[in-house]
DNA sequence: TCCTCCAGATGAAACATTTCATAAACCGGG
DNA sequence: CCCGGTTTATGAAATGTTTCATCTGGAGGA
């Protein structure tokens, strides 16, 4: 007992080998088995464990990934959080967390963080294109920020057409897409894209609201009291840009005596749930979170940086919560 | 431009000094002024940031924390992970964050990472007493792991004897406390026995149902079931020791047909939130979830390690949310 | 003018690893 | 048994800091 953790080179002297042997051991580059059992025995007797520091200072690899998300307050981030870094130990990294709480100044400042700490790259839901110029290996979540860089998102487009199909077949004649202006500009803009396709080709009615950023909700309500003037909302299906609208919109709906989803029927997007339990705030879009967080790690962790994807576009499914027919 | 990132060796040449005096006016040691002044114009016009891993390596210092947390998904940890987070990135740390979803065996994986990672301490919720022997600096929250392992908590039997006395302020005559199993054994506890303590001493007869781990939520029902006997529930205010159970108990009682809060008043614990946004689940105890995390932080990186409060335990306030009569 | 002190700057050593040029070991074939 | 050729282990150099023993310059006293 040394009273001190011990080193490679204790590591080396315990087993009788060179100090390189050892490291190779631990790198798994190649090495005589006889020579690699040697090593092992030596560094479980030891209790030896890799400096990561050292090891980051010598190669450049750390093991780390910063992952820069808004919040970690929204269950959709939340979920994307756990998510992520259970897929990143899985790939024997660890997750460095920062939140932003959306403003440019903390996104800013995570950057020079992140920079400084020496990350192995970056996985960010993030609103402005993060200045990394390619230093650093980058994945954007749910944000296409340029031709170079690798972005996965779920299938926004084709989330709004199957809302819009949905609704259709739910039985819905004269549809609405809400939308708020918080959010991302591009993303949530192709879910009413696809919303307003499919309504469109199908030759159903629908109005389209969007939100402006910093504009109230109370839009939300002067749109619900227009469309009430006959004494009921002449709109039968909504869909929502988010799980989180689509609560709202239940509250104002139901101040106006309309009832969900009798009178009309809300379809949001996200699929967020109350706790972690199984209930869905409504029904929704379900945006593959798990899967989203498992392809951009593997994306930022391919070796090969030269032919990868610049989106990864993974497909969505609809669950019906109770502010539906079905 | 060099095409590689500048080191102090760098700096010290472009302001005309030595190396070591860098690194001093890096970590706030005296220097003269001029030479400061010099470092850091030098420093700022090549864009230096300090090596972490080198530093790492050479002083031991790290300057990041791990965090373990049973699950971000769960809003009230969510929100603990938020301050913990903005709290360390005041301090000038980073936050690492580990989710075990309450698995010992995740829990001791992190062990393993954490100690592997050269942290420079960690702040926990766990389950098991992480066998970390005063290696690392560890500071748990919310639960008391041992007498050597400081431990800052809501004040949990206060929040109970609050509950208690706001129910029956608020005009209930026959109370009830219920309790999931699956939160830690010894906190929660603590609110009902609070709870219990004020019913006693104000003589209000109660009811205390503690479901054990892995019990199904099936007793609850049949325990609303008998309490309804005489065609309508004989209890007119419940505690329960999660807003999580508080919400699930709502939609029992609302398949009941009893209402609330005109025929019976729920109160929670935790004081969680919807999404990011302001609506409560219920009428609940708010823990005071910032004021934890900073708490945490702080006595994790207080520098004098040996006289250390075994206990810190933060006030909590009754906050109403619909499922009382105010 | 010179000597003594002292605050403060200096730069070599140390930290634990990876990498790479070099050396050793091994293996067949003659 | 020896000799090329190939495979594999070796250990010194390098990575960017911090620290500490040493050195320097300047002020103050005689």
């Amino acid at each position: 007992m040394k009273g001190t953790t011990p080193t490679m080179k204790d590591v080396a002297q315990e087993a009788g080998v060179a100090l390189g042997t050892v490291s190779k051991v631990f790198n798994g580059l190649p090495v005589g088995d006889s020579y690699r059992i040697k090593v092992e025995e030596a560094a479980k007797r030891l209790g030896y464990q890799v400096n990561q520091y050292a090891r980051g200072l010598r190669s450049g690899k750390t093991y780390n990934v910063a992952v820069i998300l808004p919040g970690v307050n929204h269950p959709f981030f939340a979920a994307l959080a756990q998510h992520l870094c259970t897929a990143l130990m899985q790939r024997e990294h660890r997750m460095l967390l920062y939140v932003t709480a959306s403003h440019p100044d903390a996104e800013r400042e995570c950057v020079g963080m992140v920079r400084q700490n020496k990350v192995d790259g970056v996985i960010g839901l993030t609103y402005n294109p993060l200045t990394l110029d390619g230093e650093l290996p980058f994945v954007s979540i749910d944000r296409c920020l340029g031709p170079d860089i690798p972005c996965v998102a779920a299938d926004n487009y084709g989330g709004g057409r199957l809302a819009a199909e949905k609704l259709i077949e739910l039985g819905c004649t004269r549809l609405a897409f809400l939308r708020t202006g918080s959010a991302s500009p591009s993303e949530t803009d192709k879910r009413g894209d696809g919303f307003e396709m499919t309504c469109r080709s199908r030759n159903i009615p629908y109005d389209a609201l969007r939100l402006n950023d910093g504009e109230d909700y109370a839009r939300f309500r002067a749109f619900f009291q227009e469309h009430m003037a006959a004494g009921r909302l002449d709109i039968d299906g909504i869909f929502c840009s988010t799980d989180l609208l689509a609560w709202q919109v239940q509250g104002m709906l139901s101040e106006l005596g309309v009832r969900v989803p009798e009178d009309v029927q809300i379809i949001g997007f996200d699929g967020v749930r109350h706790f972690d339990q199984d209930k869905l705030y409504c029904s929704t879009i379900v945006q593959p979170t798990r899967k989203l967080a498992e392809t951009a790690v593997d994306l930022l962790l391919t070796k090969d940086r030269s032919n990868i994807p610049a989106l990864v576009c993974l497909p969505v499914s609809y669950a019906p919560g109770g502010t539906t027919r079905e």
